[in-house]
DNA sequence: ACCTGAACACCGTTCAAGT
DNA sequence: ACCTGAACACCGTTCAAGT
């Protein structure tokens, strides 16, 4: 076949249909994405730098249904917004979560993302150090979340016999698989712990800082 | 070369030379391993079943050094000490992380970790449901932790450039990178709140416990 | 510019063969 | 039982060649 006189491929093309195998089947292969596309393997590398680029739009894609943030929302709001979403955007894809977290991120809209949870915090009043650990600390929590949706251990599986501690526990926990279960509960509680947390780091750094800055604050 | 009088080989030898390749430039593949080991390829599966097995072992190595908790500790102490344990095995070997988390767990050594903490807060009075939320939310925490030490995104990379919100506070903030500056520091501080939420959820164990079972708690 | 076929240097796994 | 060499079915990437 020659050239077709509209191009076939695109690199939105090549990364969707990308995603969609890993949803799928769980892997995705560079030839297997070209048999699917109807297309020799060496036509892919005319629009994709290779198969970290791929992985890197997949992430693209992952990152486009962000939540918006009003701008006139309490940092605490915005703050459950930004992580439910981040949380969300893994579940919806789990089978991609090893591939992407295999890989560092430059996937623009991604960091976008942090860009603007940073200027929102620190907008609140946070200390640059607080940002600094609260966007580590909700990074921890959702990637973590994002792991444990994607690949649940063989931990929760209840299949194993036998009567060690934990299998006793999860035979009296009431408490169903995925997302809106065990995972998806300990994911809000644990968000609403670091959320008040990050609430006394704020307190301590308007403390802080008026005393330090104004001085107005008697010792 | 014949069959050497003593073996040359074992499953053990594998995982560990395996893990410091790991250690030393960031990967290992199945040949590149026999050569390290001066052995041909197919001599490693008569001591392991295939690469997944040799990543397994790496696991139970890694698990190995797991710190002894005092069974007479409090539970906080004893969460503290198992969340550190377990976010220090995988910093010790951040290289290794990626391998470890695209695998389901199968290590019967670190599959005991989490019945002895699943047993711990029982014993400390923890409801089922209670235990299984908080061992998912210390999960979490020490993945997600464990992920950070091992493969920081970019985003905490001050290479860049620019003046987004995420670098000038990085730009402002005073925190170190590694294991003991910010991604250690989060750590701790996330691992409190996490305890401090747990307490809670002792509280309210204990309250609808003593009502339910005993009947004495007054409506 | 866009797609192709062929080649390259890998990878993990298997298996009959040696002692 | 333990190690070997050769083969197998893959993988991601490159590149000269076509239009």
């Amino acid at each position: 076949m020659p050239r077709p006189s509209a191009p076939i491929l695109s690199r939105e093309l090549i990364c969707r249909t990308a995603l969609g195998m890993l949803d799928r089947t769980g892997r995705f292969t560079v030839p297997e994405l070209a048999q699917r596309l109807g297309v020799s393997v060496s036509s892919l590398y005319h629009h994709v730098s290779g198969r970290a680029a791929i992985v890197e739009g997949i992430r693209g894609l992952m990152a486009a249904p962000f939540a918006e943030i009003p701008a006139d929302a309490p940092w605490e709001a915005a703050v459950v917004l930004w992580a439910r979403s981040y949380r969300d955007a893994f579940a919806a894809h789990p089978a991609a979560i090893p591939a992407l977290v295999a890989q560092t991120i430059s996937d623009p809209a991604t960091l976008e993302q942090y860009d603007r949870i940073a200027g929102l915090l620190r907008g609140a009043g946070f200390s640059p150090n607080s940002v600094v650990l609260s966007i580590t600390m909700l990074d921890n929590l959702c990637l973590g979340a994002a792991l444990d949706v994607g690949a649940p251990s063989v931990i929760w599986e209840d299949t194993g016999r036998g009567d060690s501690p934990l299998r006793q526990v999860l035979a009296q926990a009431s408490l169903p698989d995925g997302p809106d279960g065990r995972s998806g509960q300990a994911f809000e509680l644990e968000l609403s712990y670091i959320v008040s947390g990050m609430a006394d780091l704020l307190a301590r750094d308007r403390l802080a800082g008026s005393w330090t800055a104004d001085g107005w604050f008697p010792s």
